[in-house]
DNA sequence: ACCTGAACACCGTTCAAGT
DNA sequence: ACCTGAACACCGTTCAAGT
């Protein structure tokens, strides 16, 4: 009976070419989004991976979902970037080696800064993304008692600030592809505790993230 | 012989529903990109403003020019605060009030932070910007003449930075509609001579935004 | 001179037929 | 179980026919 089962483990098993077909494609839509941004056609993506249009649908439901995996694996790269700096003997370069991590990421890849409107309904992303945010806390929280920031700046800023040097950047990004570090660099001296006014409006919260997928476009009725 | 020439001014002159389906379409246009974003059809608009799909095609050459055509107004908009401010008797405060404005227009149109790389290398809105940042320019020389901001922030820095509050805010907009007025005072902040370290990178220049149009995007060979 | 809607090309998505 | 490419719906764009 259990030998039935195992076996039967084996036939649900995914075949050898299905899984190195969904990482062909995941490997080819990153590479053309990020050279590209996000109007780069399926057929283009799946050209890229060598395999049919229709694949690239087997394996992802929607184009969104394919852009929501890439995603999900930048989000889970620099996770690990932030964990690994939750070692450093310095709060500070800690947090700000986190926040240039992400700047960069995003500088270096023209749909992310579209992608993220487009990705953050997906349960996958919000779950990467409060990983994220968990990690982003902790050096936050570091930085904070260590007296290196402003004590109004929460992981949940940090987050979301990741993306404003690449964004602010991007309409020169082509001809200045450096110029987001000098945002980056405006952004890492706001969040010093010498130029703190206090914060005017409140930090956003986790509900605030998880609710945003309830919230449908405005639209025509 | 001149009086001719009068004649044909006349009947060159474009038709009274011409120049009202015009406007039509502007006004409906910038409606549906405020709400819906870049993304709305052209369908859509054309049954906001009541006239034939054909019909906005006829005023505008494309999507982008109709985009850009909208954009000008807004840059418009923008240039007259500026203008206003110039006057203002305090150079910190009129420097403030116009980022302000700039980033509450954009924090209220969801078709803005991306529609700033559609349009940027339309002549139309280049010239209009380097309208706006002769603006900014002269606002920011004021307050940078009074010790109200670090002296390294350049009128282009404050072109650049206006979409950062809107922009930064955008994963939790629907559900914080008020949080870009957050990350506006963590701009101003930065701008003030306080936590000032020098920026590393250089400056935005004139040309960088020129230059930007000739450089096509990146693409398959 | 401008409006109109049918026609075209392109792209995301589906699906019946293969293996 | 997965791959494939033909077929479909939708949207930006064009254009011949109207007024």
């Amino acid at each position: 009976m259990t030998e039935w089962s195992s076996l039967v483990r084996i036939w649900n098993m995914p075949r050898a070419d299905s899984t190195r077909n969904r990482s062909l494609v995941i490997e080819a839509a990153a590479a053309e989004l990020a050279e590209c941004g996000l109007e780069v056609s399926i057929a283009r993506i799946a050209a890229r991976a060598g395999v049919a249009k229709g694949t690239v649908f087997n394996h992802f439901a929607s184009k969104e979902d394919l852009i929501a995996a890439i995603f999900c694996e930048h989000f889970a790269t620099l996770t690990a970037t932030g964990k690994a700096l939750l070692a450093h003997s310095s709060p500070r370069e800690a947090l700000h080696e986190f926040i240039t991590a992400g700047a960069e990421l995003q500088a270096g890849d023209r749909s992310f800064c579209a992608a993220t409107a487009t990705a953050r309904d997906h349960p996958m992303v919000r779950q990467a993304s409060d990983h994220l945010a968990d990690i982003a806390e902790q050096l936050t929280a570091r930085a904070r008692e260590a007296g290196a920031i402003r004590p109004d700046i929460t992981g949940r800023d940090i987050i979301l600030l990741l993306g404003a040097p690449a964004g602010i950047a991007t309409p020169v990004a082509d001809i200045r592809p450096d110029l987001w570090r000098r945002y980056l660099n405006l952004i890492l001296d706001a969040l010093g505790p010498e130029a703190a006014r206090p914060l005017n409006v409140a930090a956003p919260t986790s509900q605030d993230f998880t609710a945003a997928s309830k919230t449908g476009k405005a639209g025509a009725t």
